[in-house]
DNA sequence: CTTACTAGACCGACTGGTCGGTCTAGTAAG
DNA sequence: CTTACTAGACCGACCAGTCGGTCTAGTAAG
């Protein structure tokens, strides 16, 4: 059935890969197959034989991208400490996640902008925050029955919570001089905190 | 010497408008020159007339957007009342502006993810923030002296609040549905204010 | 007032380059 | 010998930008 060993995984990965950089490089409109051919080092008819479009090719990277990892989440919903160490520590975990990519966030971009008149895209998106945001609403309401913070809007903090991470993400990929994650950013976060705690 | 009413200024406006709103509804690349011209109501020779290239329509439109007015944003340094009150209204004219435009925000994207492949409009963008973060700066290094705030990291707490706000844009532009501005944009606000203020 | 002329605003059919995508002719593993 | 896969030349739709031309309003000479 198989005369050769099955490379589909690899091969797919290695064209996801080589088009994300290429995007983030040039953007999905300026990029051509072409470029992605090259970067991926295989040829047109292979990429065409694992992904029939380019379209193909961004539904592919945005699943990637923003599939959330639910198990993680729950977890931290679990786990023991403050609740506002454990919102650090996701934030902390956000930010390195986003570090580690950080040569190709600028896709990201690229999905808010094709969300707007794309409304699959959007779906994706969409998904992906309400989820974060929902575990954000659980970990503050469990702050505040713990008494740990004031008994605030729970919904409204959360909006705010990932409204600053969303925003300095946006400001960082702007100017990144201007956002130093690790002291400014945290520190933005720490005030957020800040106004949620007991006074 | 002008045979005919000048009416350059009229036009080029007219072109920007129509143009705006044909890239609100399909982003740079995806909208055709031949739909600025049909919602423009002019002609492609005329479109051409004005403007050299849809490049060139793209940075009119983007020295028009983020051109900041520095008096009003001056003069909100000056005026009477309370440090937060003055953030509050800053940031409720800033979301009625959005709103005014609403049905054109969302090139604000399509000049996000642009930035990051062309160094004009990038430095237009930066310049943008750098302003509005300047004067936030100023604005809460103010309410510290006064001894309104707590004696915060002003630069690390500006970061947060234009941070905030960028961030509830993304958000709504995705999802209009779970930004509510009037309720929750102002509560995420309000609780960042209330992190600054003496407890 | 008429007529001849000018400037420059405006028009839209046409073109040439540029890619997304296809196709045919392979190759090598099993 | 079959089948999974690779290669890259090639095709043709599409669209930014061009170009030859028209039309209008003003000017001024007679």
């Amino acid at each position: 059935m198989a005369p050769r060993t099955d490379l589909s995984a690899v091969r797919k990965n290695q064209i996801l890969d080589a088009a994300m950089v290429v995007f983030a490089r040039s953007g999905f409109h300026e990029a051509r197959m072409d470029d992605i051919v090259q970067e991926s080092g295989l040829s047109k008819g292979t990429l065409y034989w694992y992904f029939k479009s380019k379209e193909e090719i961004i539904t592919a990277i945005s699943q990637r991208l923003f599939a959330t990892d639910i198990e993680s989440v729950e977890s931290l919903l679990k786990a023991e400490g403050t609740v506002s160490e454990r919102l650090q520590q996701l934030i902390r975990d956000r930010v390195q996640g986003l570090q580690e990519m950080s040569g190709v966030v600028a896709i990201l971009f690229e999905f808010y902008a094709a969300a707007l008149h794309q409304d699959g895209v959007r779906q994706f998106i969409k998904t992906y925050f309400q989820n974060f945001h929902e575990l954000l609403v659980a970990l503050i309401q469990q702050g505040i029955e713990r008494g740990e913070f004031r008994p605030v809007d729970a919904l409204a903090a959360a909006t705010a919570l990932d409204a600053v991470f969303e925003g300095l993400i946006v400001r960082w990929l702007i100017d990144p001089d201007a956002v130093q994650w690790a002291s400014l950013g945290e520190a933005a976060i720490r005030l957020m905190l800040d106004g949620l705690k007991h006074r």
